[in-house]
DNA sequence: GACTCTGGTAAGTAAGTACTTACTTGTAAA
DNA sequence: TTTACAAGTAAGTACTTACTTACCAGAGTC
């Protein structure tokens, strides 16, 4: 008779059932454990083994191992690997967004505080894109496999991201602050090189070696770049007519749901 | 008795059958082929599906079905499957860069048009990712996939781009024309506009519900943000300092070749 | 017509893959 | 102590996957 555990017998009945009990996302934590905590468990060496090699990369037996259980026990947990994988995007959309912008902006767009606003934003985009990666490759890997949590992402956070920040820069070229480019271009660049940077060193450039600063320095420049070009031309009244834009806003017939039954094709 | 011939035995008598004899990429063509045509089916079959579903998602037999030939006749052409993914990026790398940029804007440059050289180099990049959105997904899952193209691409093809168009912003900071901001950092911002809105119209936003718009229009936008971004303060000489950036430049020691007998992990 | 060379196939194989079944063990309330 | 139930496992099943083997067929060439 083989028992083949990983780490012993250790019943840990210390602490147990205590709140965050054995939250060691990662790592064979062996032993007997509360169904909830095993499953928190599975689940946090499922999302960093998805972020790293993606869904399809990704092997049931892998995560059973990453977790120190058998592969049974991943399946008593979450009835499908399609039902893990929705089970961390639940988990993660709440993080995926900054939350209600007007909480943490707020006091900067109360102000009209430009610099403060697109600073804050910046910073808070990076800080939260360095602090969990794994995000970011989830959610690239989502776009490429199609996955119907690319298009939740979309609509729910960054769409949102859109409307708010569109909504600021169309205030202030109102105020006459800023000159007359259509906002939602102005919100894309300015994500543009947020976002790219943050990719670029997740994805690409992990040793910095082509660019390395520290988000502060990064937020300060890009923004400096940003308000400096949509910046109302100091003499000039309102040259240029807003060129307005077509924006179709089709509702998007989305997010179907199917279940293979033999393999794994999502 | 193991083959593994990487081009074929066609004994390529004379161009066979005029020129670009059955080039068609994609479906399947039936019937026979001269040897070099088919494998060069194969290749825009297998990189159209790669591109779509990365190069674990796809199967050696979906993309002998495409090509409408048996799985062994994939074989034949290419060794493994990692030799067809590699023989994709041979066949891509060229196109992968511009080519030279001083060809493209020598003109602009040697005029020091700011503007031409932006929006040229913008509506090029732009261009090419529409016109070939295949390369950038591909690109994609490579970085995600650690495959060792995304370190080739970054060294061969984004290195130079930085090298080349930081190597301009810091002659027009000379000339007094551009403010001093790091040339590179005003390079990430620039390709992270473009970058970011290609990517986001092939992978994310593919009805482009939120922003549609040329790419003439595009081009012309961004650029005109970041040349505002960061022009000389007109009244001003020279107020900030260059804060410089220490670029460590490592000679990354990448790019390991490591060939799996038996399974497909990359 | 025989020879040969090459494009092409059918039918494998061994090693995965997601998921199941039948069973064991620890723990704590009765 | 007994009992009941949840945590846990070994050893499957049915199917897919990359890759192989052994063979076939048509067309030039002598």
């Amino acid at each position: 008779m083989k028992l083949s555990r990983t780490a012993g017998t250790t019943t840990a009945r210390g602490a147990r059932r205590g709140g965050a009990a054995a939250a060691g996302v990662a790592g064979a934590a062996g032993g007997r454990m509360a169904g909830e905590d095993r499953r928190l468990q599975i689940l946090g060496v499922a999302m960093s083994l998805f972020s790293r090699r993606g869904f399809r990369g990704t092997t049931t037996k892998e995560i059973a191992a990453g977790a120190g259980v058998s592969e049974a026990m991943v399946f008593r947990h979450f009835a499908t690997k399609q039902e893990l994988y929705a089970a961390i995007l639940d988990h993660k959309a709440c993080a995926g967004g900054l939350g209600d912008p007007c909480e943490i902006f707020g006091d900067a767009i109360r102000r009209k505080d430009d610099l403060a606003v697109f600073t804050q934003l910046a910073l808070a985009l990076m800080r939260q894109h360095e602090e969990d990666p794994e995000f970011l490759r989830l959610l690239t890997h989502a776009a490429l496999e199609e996955h119907e949590l690319a298009a939740m992402f979309w609509e729910r956070t960054i769409r949102q991201m859109y409307d708010f920040l569109g909504g600021y820069v169309r205030d202030r070229q109102r105020d006459g602050a800023m000159r007359s480019v259509e906002p939602l271009i102005v919100v894309r660049s300015f994500l543009g090189m947020i976002i790219h940077h943050s990719l670029n060193n997740t994805l690409w450039d992990k040793q910095r070696s082509l660019i390395n600063i520290t988000n502060e320095r990064a937020a300060a420049e890009f923004t400096e770049i940003l308000l400096r070009g949509v910046a109302a031309a100091a003499t000039t009244t309102a040259a240029a007519p807003a060129r307005t834009l077509k924006a179709k806003r089709a509702t998007t017939p989305r997010a179907k749901k199917k279940k293979a039954p033999g393999g794994d094709r999502a």
